[in-house]
RNA sequence: GCACCGUUGGUCCAGUGGUAGGACAUUAGCUUCCCAAGCUAAUAGCCCGGGUUCAAUUCCCGGACGGUGCACCA
């Protein structure tokens, strides 16, 4: 229903528009105008406060640009590998190496070349699955999410645009975990850019070839770390579990986070925990509870390694989008960069006491193995350090036998220097279990700005109003002369609008047309307060006063210039315009709103 | 990526084989003491490339972009 309007309000205000469009425009990229830039980056602003520094965590900045071998040890090169095959009657595109796997007993032809894939379809016969028509001899064609690029001249390395902005966090935990002094638990945040090549991007913002995600990477100790729970355990959440999608009359759950997590409904306190503080803060930048919902991820759709994993998504013109995804992803990330890098992605746990333990170990003569078995001895040398470990008896004679090649040495026992030790350890290296709050900063403009559109009338005109929240509001405030052919009011409200500048607030000036207009004209775009200058204001013995207008109710009270910039950076915090308006006169405008 | 439909000032639309008109918005002036008022004027457009034609914004082909359906969305 508002769905056009709002696409065509959000162009005509500068919220966003695609972008390029001098040169045709370009599928899948949008510029964010002056609204909107504004209004997404007080949205990352907000994320900021509530993850990164209320939480105690730090923020870094990784480059977009990655090279291969970290997206071989993501997963990302062969999971964003798509192999598509087209029919040539019908035209539909179809996964090649599913028809393989379903038609034959290959299990994973995802790993196989694309002209090997090819062959298997053309020797087995296998047909278009949507009219039939037997695909033998159509090319099979890579396609990768990733965007690919050369990083350097000549043999240049490949390398490829980050498709989400954890990787650039985990890549750097050996060193960010010096910055903790490796104590965990504790978290990264990164808000950044991410890219990914969809076959048809559509939708505006809800799915880009470029966009920007907030993430938040909580490192833990699955043994000993637990999550603040009880700061919002009272947390009321809507939650979609997937017993209930999957039940014929599945319905949500209204609980709270704490029964949620009690009742094991959340798998993991630590999501449970960050659902909490998710839907708190979803509220505080202005989603409209009604139209939101956790829903966890059903069994086929979970990622093999994630254990629980909950979407938060958001009502937009009817349908559910995913605006924010919470992951127990155990140590799958830290476990595959430990494997595929040179860096050890693991922390020292040290025990509460010192733990002394014997252990069996050898110090082989080199120099006698050497002469004895010529290019074997490196080999013999580490088959009696396995044995040691596994068999320590077996040095007890007087020479001692292992299997080097399926062939039999012996080592004379006192040349293999066997002894036991007792070696005191206090401590282990374990890899860290990661929590994943991941969020799409984009959908959440898209959908605050759906959740803010209304319309309404005042005296007895239609107006159209974003009900944006202040602290996300593009625009602090709004100030006018109320008639411009007057100079004092000219004058004074350009210096009010000077001062709140100075304040810290991103003020409006506006002299043109009528004070009608202008009010609408900030309504469209979500300012939340407008500040008029008038001839009563600078008039009689008392200070110089102002108008200051609520958007939503487009109340008014008469309020000192002086105190202006103070109020108006408290009402941007959060205080209620009514608690305002009870140490000021209301004006009486007579102006009548009826809400819709 | 496939199929269907579409693309005209900033926005929303009308229209035409002889290069276009409205509404709203914007700008300037007049007016104006509180919610899109009025008057005057101004700015501003046929998505791109090729073809047919004396002539193409209009017809044809291709592309880009957008909408819808299918596929895709680790």
């Amino acid at each position: 229903m508002a769905a056009d309007a709002l696409a065509e309000l959000a162009k005509r205000r500068g919220f966003f528009f695609g972008s390029n469009g001098a040169y045709g425009g370009t599928a899948g990229f949008y510029t964010f105008g002056p609204q909107g830039a504004a209004l997404k980056r007080n949205v990352e602003d907000a994320w900021r406060d509530r993850f990164t520094i209320r939480e105690g965590n730090r923020e870094i900045e990784a480059p977009t640009v990655m090279p291969e071998a970290v997206f071989e040890a993501s997963g990302h090169l062969e999971g964003f590998d798509d192999m598509l095959v087209e029919c040539p009657e019908c035209g539909e595109s179809h996964r090649a190496d599913h028809l393989v796997e379903d038609a034959t007993d290959v299990e994973d032809a995802e790993a196989l070349p694309g002209e090997e894939v090819a062959e298997l379809i053309a020797d087995n016969g296998i047909a278009c699955p949507a009219c039939g028509t037997e695909l033998a001899g159509q090319p099979v064609e890579a396609f990768n999410l990733m965007f690919a690029t050369d990083i350097g001249p000549g043999d240049a390395q490949p390398g490829y645009l980050r498709p989400e902005t954890a990787q650039g966090i985990f890549v750097e935990f050996p060193r960010l975990k010096e910055y903790a002094r490796g104590n965990l638990p504790f978290g990264i945040t990164q808000i950044g850019p991410a890219y990914r090549n969809e076959i048809s991007p559509r939708g505006g913002l809800l799915r880009l070839r470029e966009f920007t995600q907030a993430e938040l990477e909580q490192f833990i100790d699955p043994e000993e770390d637990e999550p603040p729970l009880d700061r919002v355990r009272d947390v009321e959440v809507r939650l979609y579990p997937a017993t209930e999608q999957e039940a014929d009359d599945g319905d949500y759950l209204d609980t709270t986070v704490g029964e949620a997590v009690d009742e094991g409904v959340i798998g993991s306190p630590w999501v449970g925990y960050y659902l909490g503080v998710a839907r708190e803060w979803y509220e505080r930048v202005g989603v409209d509870l009604d139209r939101f919902r956790f829903r966890q991820h059903l069994a086929g759709e979970r990622a093999h390694y994630a254990a629980d994993c909950w979407d938060a998504e958001s009502e937009v013109d009817g349908d559910w989008i995913e605006i924010a995804g919470f992951a127990y992803r155990g140590d799958y990330d830290l476990s595959k960069h430990d494997e595929y890098g040179d860096d050890a992605f693991t922390v020292f746990k040290r025990y509460d006491e010192p733990k002394t333990v014997e252990r069996a170990t050898v110090d082989p003569d080199m120099s006698v193995l050497g002469p004895e078995f010529g290019g074997d001895a490196a080999a013999v040398a580490e088959a009696l350090e396995t044995l040691a470990e596994r068999d320590p008896d077996a040095f007890d004679g007087e020479t001692v036998a292992v299997d080097v090649d399926g062939e039999t040495r012996e080592v004379d026992a006192d040349v293999a220097n066997f002894s036991v030790e007792e070696v005191t350890e206090s401590g282990e290296h374990i890899t860290p279990h990661v929590v994943e709050p991941s969020f799409g900063v984009g959908r959440t403009v898209q959908t605050l700005l759906a959740h803010a559109y209304s319309e309404d009338e005042v005296d007895g005109e239609s107006r159209t109003y974003l009900s944006l929240e202040p602290e996300v509001a593009p625009q602090d405030a709004a100030v006018f002369p109320l008639v411009t052919n007057d100079d004092r009011l000219t004058a004074l409200a350009d210096e009010v609008a000077a001062d709140l500048r100075a304040a810290g607030l991103a003020v409006a000036y506006d002299d043109s047309g009528s004070i009608g207009r202008r009010y609408r004209r900030q309504d469209e775009v979500g300012t939340p307060f407008c500040v008029t200058v008038d001839r009563d204001g600078i008039e009689g013995d008392g200070p110089d006063t102002v108008t200051l207008r609520e958007r939503d109710s487009a109340a008014q009270v008469r309020i000192p210039v002086a105190a202006l910039a103070d109020e108006l950076t408290a009402l941007r915090e959060g205080e209620p315009f009514a608690s305002v308006a009870d140490r000021y006169d209301a004006v009486d405008t007579d102006v009548e709103t009826a809400g819709n």
